[in-house]
DNA sequence: CTGAAAGCGCTTACAG
DNA sequence: CTGAAAGCGCTTACAG
């Protein structure tokens, strides 16, 4: 049998009432009560029933999370900033994951509802029109990390993945590329896909180059996305000196099979991905990429959520910084003009 | 205010206890009210309370994940297998970080204990006595996950290290290597460092090669352990022809720091690391690595405390299978002794 | 400062 | 096949 308040109480030879006061230090009681109270918990190896407690408050002091459970390299970071900041105020996280389409959503959302999660936050994968409505039907702060819904006032945590684009191309530009490729762009991918799409095109413009369709692969976000765009190259004999890649993994594809052909990174070809994952750091060269901060953004955005529980406040979206972070996949070449 | 099963009740004209049954399937009831139940609950939009039903239940139809928060390539997969056994029977997931030495177990003990979890997996880290008799007071099922405890008789699931050690440095041996390092190797690490360190010996020993100290380094799993030992390596001009890494970070650590010295691999060194994640294919050249089916161990070991809490039975430990997965990285080379 | 009582939303013997 | 009732372990007005 578990030990409960009434045990305690027993014990004590005070009320339930009074024991649940201590427990939870609402105040009304004296300090001798307190003391018995809190060494009989102790002593009776007394554990608080959630479920009993959730029940009556109408609250779990849960925050959902729902991802898909696509085996990226940064899932661990954003789970890890998660907890973290979900952990410091007392709140657990309990997980769902909506496939790797996300088909399962609104399954994930119908069993946070089950749980009267307190919060809910929808990390990484796109959701719809129908699933926000579900979302919002919760009557419950929630927030999409490092996602957004475009076109919709949904609040989100992110960061700008067009001025990331940009920065990375332009970084290409000012190292003196003019072939420049993109690798990995997904069209169907609203949010990342065609804002990063968006972001090089117009670094390409304002810097005078002209965009050349040939020079963009499509794709998804993986390591073999990356090595067929190259091998396309390759096999078009497309001219180019530098590729910007949606992310490392696809980066790590394109150098993967550019080593098989003796191509040299980056005497031969420049190279700079997005993410800024551990593997950024593996590469061999090096690579150059734009750091998104996964693990504060979890701990930010649970904060967030956070936040909007105690408060009873709105959600306001908020762009993270990212930033360029400079190895050695970037060759400086001379300006032809010159 | 939320939908009960009081307000289907009153709508429907039957009593809760008959919603009740009708909603958990229990039987005891005709098809016409069955019927009329099921659609007033979709009507109103009933969702049920998992509080008050774990309240009356005793339980709570969630599994506890404790798992440490450092961001290994694995931690997604091992998720994933656990998540999707979980859902698959109707469990849900609820997870807590035990930091990166364990400090905080005992606290993620103390919360699973809270919200009363059905089950337990411990993954990936090494408890001690005193958090095993936490857990074991809980009086729920639980499972070791790729970890296990020495000298104590836990359930565990895991490969098996000193194999797998063996495995890998005897395909080198085969190879006609003969100056093997091993990398990264944690003597503090009872479960995967002094047990593969075994395995690394038997096989030299069993194919009649001396074991050499000064050809392992001590270490961590991570990259930069894999870049000290081999930066370690060539200021001390340890001759040796091929190494075994303690996991395939390390590997790649090794290989980077090969790289910027021109040292060739395979040619000049043969590697094989350990897990078989992501990277080892990544990796330039692709990785040999002894594979761990992380995902599978995730699954199965859900699969074992779900079998083991539904049919109150022991939890017995299994030994996962392991493979050696060649790649590029190791190069046969001739005996010297012909 | 403290207690008696009601109630959170459900399940489950028990009785018919 | 169905309902009335008790109870899961807690919290929280209310009253003193």
């Amino acid at each position: 049998m578990n030990i409960t308040i009434k045990d305690i109480a027993r014990v004590t030879n005070v009320s339930p009432a009074t024991v649940s006061r201590v427990l939870n230090n609402v105040g009304g009681y004296n300090e001798a009560t307190r003391k018995k109270v809190l060494q009989a918990a102790a002593e009776l190896g007394y554990r608080r029933n959630e479920s009993a407690r959730s029940l009556v408050k109408n609250s779990s002091n849960l925050i959902g999370v729902i991802m898909p459970q696509v085996s990226t390299l940064f899932y661990g970071d954003i789970m890890t900033g998660i907890e973290r900041a979900a952990h410091q105020s007392g709140y657990s996280i309990i997980i769902s994951h909506s496939g790797n389409v996300g088909d399962k959503i609104p399954e994930c959302i119908k069993l946070m509802a089950e749980r009267k999660v307190d919060g809910l936050i929808i990390a990484t994968v796109e959701i719809n029109d129908e699933h926000l409505a579900m979302v919002q039907e919760l009557r419950i702060p929630y927030l999409l990390l490092a996602t957004r819904m475009p076109d919709r006032n949904v609040p989100y945590l992110k960061v700008n993945d067009f001025d990331a684009a940009y920065t990375a191309t332009h970084h290409l530009i000012e190292n003196g590329h003019e072939k420049i490729g993109l690798v990995g762009l997904s069209l169907t991918d609203r949010v990342a896909g065609t804002t990063r799409f968006e972001g090089y095109k117009r670094a390409l413009e304002d810097n005078g180059l002209k965009f050349d369709p040939h020079l963009v692969k499509e794709g998804d976000y993986g390591f073999y996305s990356g090595q067929r765009a190259m091998q396309s190259y390759l096999q078009e004999k497309t001219e180019l000196t530098a590729v910007f890649c949606v992310s490392d993994d696809v980066a790590l594809g394109v150098i993967s099979v550019a080593a098989d052909h003796g191509i040299q990174i980056p005497d031969d070809l420049s190279v700079v991905g997005y993410d800024n994952t551990i593997i950024a750091e593996m590469s061999i060269p090096p690579l150059t990429s734009i750091d998104q901060p996964f693990m504060e953004m979890g701990e930010e955005g649970c904060s967030m959520v956070i936040d909007a529980i105690r408060h009873k406040q709105k959600i306001y979206s908020k762009i993270m910084p990212y930033t360029l972070v400079e190895r050695r996949s970037v060759k400086q070449i001379t300006h032809k003009i010159f």
